[in-house]
This record gives C-alpha cells, structure tokens and sequence, in this order.
DNA sequence: CTGACCGCTTAACGCATGTTATCGCACACA
DNA sequence: TGTGTGCGATAACATGCGTTAAGCGGTCAG
C-alpha cells in the first residue's frame, strides 16, 4: 500500500483520471497541494455565479452540480451535469470570465483550487496538464453528445442518451450499483437538462418505465434492460473515454 | 516591422490569439515550426473521418468546415461551424479517438500538425499550451450557447444567434466587412447546425428578411439592423473571449 | 391534526416545427 | 440547345411537444 495514495477528497478525481493514464504519485500530490479544505454547498444554491470573475476552480467531491445558462424570460438550460470527481468550473482559469454559472443540484462537498496554484501545475507538470486539459476537453464531447440529441434525437432518445451517460459517468466514480443508481434530481431539473417542459418529461420517463426499460422512482434509477436503453439512446461510449490511452 | 512576423499560415491563427493575449515571437515561430505545409481539401470531403484515431491535429487556414456526427438513420448533426483561424481538431490530441467527423464545406486550406510537435509544445511552452487549452475551451463554451439556443430559444432566436456568432468569429479573422460577410453554406447545412429542417430555414431567413433585420442572397449577409438582430438572438459576446486577458 | 407546499401524473388543447410535394431558377454539361 | 441537378420558396397537412390546469400523495411546520 502506498504511502503516498490519495487523501479522500481527491480520490474520485484521480479514480477518474487514471482510467486514461497513469499518474505518479509526484502529481497526486500536485493536485493535493493546489486543492483548499473542503467545503459543503448547500442543495439549489449556486456554487460560482454567472458572469463572475472566479480566482479558483472547483472540485466536486460529492453531490450533483449543473452549468446552467438563464435567458431573459427566466427559462434555464442545462448544459452539463456534473458528478464526483469532476473540475467543475477548470475552464474559468483560463476563459476569466464565467459566460455560465454552476448550481448545486444536491448538497454538494467542493473543494476549491485558486488559479495561481493551477497555473503553477501548468508551468511544472506538463503532463498533468494534458490531463487536466483532456477532462475540458471531454466536457466539450459531452456538449457535442448533448447537441445531436437535442437537434437530431426523439425526446424518448434523449433522455435514454442522458441516463447511460450518467450510469457510466458515476460507475466510473464508484457510485453506482449493478445496473442501478441513485438520480436525486427532479424533473424539472431534468427538463432543464433536455431542453423540455415538466410534464413532457414525465410522460418520457412513463413511456420508458412502460416499456420495462427502466425502473425509476424516489430518485433511484434501475436499468432492467440495458441493451434496449442503448438502443434507444443508440448510446456509444467513445465520448466519456473511460479507457487507458495515455497522453 | 518585425523579422519573425508570422509566415501567411497561421496569420489567422495568431491574430486571433493575439486578441486574447500577448503572444511571443518564439510562441509564434515554435507553432509554424509544429505546422507541415498546406493542403488545399474540396467541398463536401472530410478533413477528419469520424471513429479515427489522428496522428495529427489541423489548422484551419481558409474556408469553412464543421464537426457533425451521424445518426443510425443518416441525419447529420452539425455540432460546430470552424473558420479560419480555427484549430478544428486539437482535441484529437488529448482525445485519441475521433467522437466526430470534420468535413469541408467549402473548399478548405488546411496544414497538418503532427501530435508528437504538440506534446512538444506542452513541455517546452506552458504559456503557449495555455493559450491552445482556451481556444479547445472556447469551443466548449460555444457548444454551450448552441444547447442553450437550442433548448430554450425559438428557431428565429436560434438562426439570429448564429449569424451574431459567425460574423464575430469571422471579424476576429478579418473577414468580414462593415456588417456583411460571405457564408457559402446552404440551407440543408444550416438546418444541420440548427437541428431544423431546411423547409423551416428558409421560413426563418424569410422571416429575418421580411423584418427587415438582415438581407439574405447568394451566400452573402448584410447585417441591416444589428441591436434588433442581437435582440432577437439574446446575444451576449462574452463566450467567444474576443477581449485580452493574458492566461 | 391541519394546511401549505412540492413533486409527479394525467388530460385537453394549441402551436412550432416536421414532412411531403411542387415549382422556379441557375448552372453544368452532353 | 436541351436536360439533369442542386438550391431555395411555398403550400398543405401531420405531429411532437408546450401550455394550462387539475388532482393526488408525501412531507414538514405549527
């Protein structure tokens, strides 16, 4: 056993991470050291503003958190929910100014990174900035995902599409069961996430609970039949690129 | 007048990146030295096949490309509009597989630049890696606005966004004129993008025309009414980081 | 125990957008 | 000169999803 291994706030981050590539112990406590104590953020309240100036990203450690863009009628899209383990808000580093803000969905655990500790990381770890970068650049695959369901998939598509990558997002994290896991989001939220209304969203999730896909209810989700939630989806993984390829 | 001015390749690049930061005569020379010499690619090929694991990341240098994805039943969703200036699939870099495709639209000129030159780059040049990092950031943060636009806006709002975009992206570029700008695209490519049937785009231009915001003909915008445009789109340029912010 | 509120479901109805089809025009090419 | 082909405009009709509204069960404060 290491001595060496992480300490647990960042274990997710470096489970994800090292699925890609390995990573020395040397930049486990890189991370470590540019990482703040952690924090709680309490459910439905916003974890980094829009249109601010941040000076440190954010780690999520545990919770739901979703970037978010309000319209001037109110209305509210979703454009990526986040789970554990992910650099929520990495891109303000370099973009300085947020053009979305981050809401936590759950009560969320953070903890939080100030810039000129990152910008450090980029000056002496070039390698552990691939990996950083990489993790933005798979959040820029997963808008891509989100815009051709939106653009080109049924509404019965979509949310299919969104529950695989969510189930394989948090099984990449450990935070799921076989074939099953915990989605303490309502549906409203979901709507925000798909580009729907309320009520459409739940006649979707009656159409898949009647197809016996999916068993879905007080926020737990049960994949009965993952071959079919895929096809629907017509679900391909590539994207999250949960496999070793090293940078 | 400087000795190591930019070689005409990447001149669209670095002014474009100048805009958001000062960058060095031995950044600029270290990105032309990463570059093989230009390609011209036609209309309608693809620059980059979806599934493929690239050896090397392109430039953009003239013409219009996009990044789409295919679906099971053969419609294509355009995720991305690139311009010159645009480094269209840096992200292979960090990524490995292709997630997508990028194809001409027009007739293009390209210049590959081989990974092995890029990870070079990430070692010896952390500022310079930074300012690549932002621009794959910036790509994500166009993503969002089109999720937004496309989950919440109306069509009109969405083609009206669209055009806000492009005529800035291209003005970065130098490639537009006083509010007008070539945009070869049909109508079906701009459905694609919009995840909108080519019927309903030309009932929106129709509509933009007849309101008498834009005039609309042979490939060519002339912008007659940009607050009313911009109001229409709910357009905020924030996102494209067109203002200096050294990283 | 009670009322207020929240989240989910269902129903009725309306509208934005899709689908299919036709036509005209410009252009390439035999 | 004729003919195919691609692009755009328009019309008629179809439909997926939005909107509004009502009801129901769970939860929590008092």
């Amino acid at each position: 056993m290491s001595r060496l291994q992480a300490a647990p706030k960042i274990t997710t981050l470096v489970e994800k991470l090292s699925l890609r590539d390995r990573i020395s112990p040397e930049e486990i406590e890189a991370l470590q050291k540019a990482l703040e104590p952690p924090k709680t953020v309490a459910a439905s309240s916003d974890i980094v503003r829009e249109h601010t100036r941040p000076l440190h990203s954010t780690l999520l450690i545990s919770g739901f958190s979703a970037r978010y863009s309000t319209l001037e009628d109110g209305a509210r899209q979703i454009t990526e929910i986040n789970v554990a383990g992910d650099f929520i808000d990495l891109h303000s580093l370099l973009m300085k100014q947020m053009d979305h803000g981050v809401v936590a969905l759950t009560e969320c655990i953070i903890a939080e990174a100030p810039h000129s500790g990152l910008i450090d990381i980029t000056e002496r770890h070039p390698h552990l900035t691939r990996l950083l970068w990489l993790d933005t650049i798979i959040d820029a695959a997963i808008h891509r995902q989100w815009l051709v369901a939106m653009g080109r998939r049924s509404g019965l598509g979509h949310l299919a599409h969104l529950v695989c990558e969510l189930y394989l997002r948090l099984q990449a994290v450990g935070q799921t069961g076989d074939l099953t896991f915990d989605l303490p989001l309502t549906q409203a939220t979901l709507g925000d996430a798909l580009g729907l209304s309320t009520v459409h969203v739940s006649r979707l999730i009656s159409e898949l609970r009647g197809e016996g896909v999916i068993h879905w209810s007080n926020g737990q989700i049960d994949i009965l039949d993952w071959h079919r939630l895929a096809e629907i989806a017509e679900f391909d993984p590539t994207y999250l690129r949960l496999q070793s390829d090293p940078v």
